[in-house]
DNA sequence: ACTTACTCTACAGACCCAATATAGTTTCAC
DNA sequence: GTGAAACTATATTGGGTCTGTAGAGTAAGT
């Protein structure tokens, strides 16, 4: 299970996607229409800031905007972002690695090597869909062109 | 990230399945080979019996034993048995489906288009591998003429 | 100046997780 | 029978996370 706020920075990414250009859109607007909690929303949105997914401009004529195109943003790096590892297990995990101190070999760990598998299989969707992707057709267009 | 309980879990089962013909083994071997805490296994191993999977003796002789061959049980199962649902959203959750209460339309959801492609992959995997493929895979030989 | 809107920190209530505590029941060896 | 071994069951605890709210502050435009 992802969490409410992965969710809620998902939606917010693909609203900003769909304006032209990177028009700024207000907090309000989003929270609005996306049925966010307005100040749970800044949090996010800042958070995704200082990770320079989004960019902002304050005062009258502010708001938010993506700082980078949208085919550019994978749902996993923004989930890394929010959620943290997507890994199943602490000892799969690329950005944070942790040694199970309950496990004696990890080479010879049943779990782990199932696991492993269910990493790579997620990895290759989250990595490889976009913000882009996830607006445009039904299927992951990224995902099709890279394995073709 | 699955649950410390899920991994003690399937370490339990994983122990309990090379064992031959699902001779009972004691709780405290159990915890004391695959370091897990004596009392927390006890109601892993509880809850496992309750839905099916294990079967238990009291008294000198007990222990706890598979009731199913180690082939019948998959990651799956188990995973949903302790963790509850596997799908990353609880609108793509085939045993505890619950609408997103946020979410406008769910046809018309792009997190969730994206989402169950991940949840379709994780379910290939988890629910085709059961316990006794996990041990399969290379279980050293001399492990086998002990068993046999 | 004034309004709008973003920035930041703090915090609170609910819930969940991992583990422990305690008390009880069953089985079997002797 | 008696008692130890082992399972059964429930309650509780301490810690953490999640979701959201509050409020004061800062910057930009008119």
């Amino acid at each position: 299970m992802i969490s409410q706020k992965a969710k809620y920075a998902l939606r917010a990414l693909v609203a900003l996607a769909k304006k032209p250009q990177g028009l700024p859109v207000f907090i309000g607007d989003i929270a609005e229409s996306e049925n966010i909690p307005k100040k749970f929303l800044e949090q996010i949105l800042l958070d995704l800031k200082h990770h320079g997914l989004v960019a902002s401009r304050r005062g009258k004529a502010g708001g938010y905007g993506l700082l980078r195109p949208a085919d550019t943003i994978s749902f996993g790096e923004v989930l890394r972002i929010v959620d943290g590892p997507i890994a199943p297990l602490p000892c799969l995990s690329k950005i944070a690695y942790r040694r199970c101190d309950d496990c004696a070999e990890e080479a010879s760990c049943e779990v782990r090597r199932v696991f492993a598998q269910v990493a790579d299989a997620t990895r290759a969707v989250l990595d490889r869909t976009t913000i882009a992707d996830a607006i445009g057709a039904d299927l992951p267009i990224r995902l099709r062109e890279m394995v073709a």
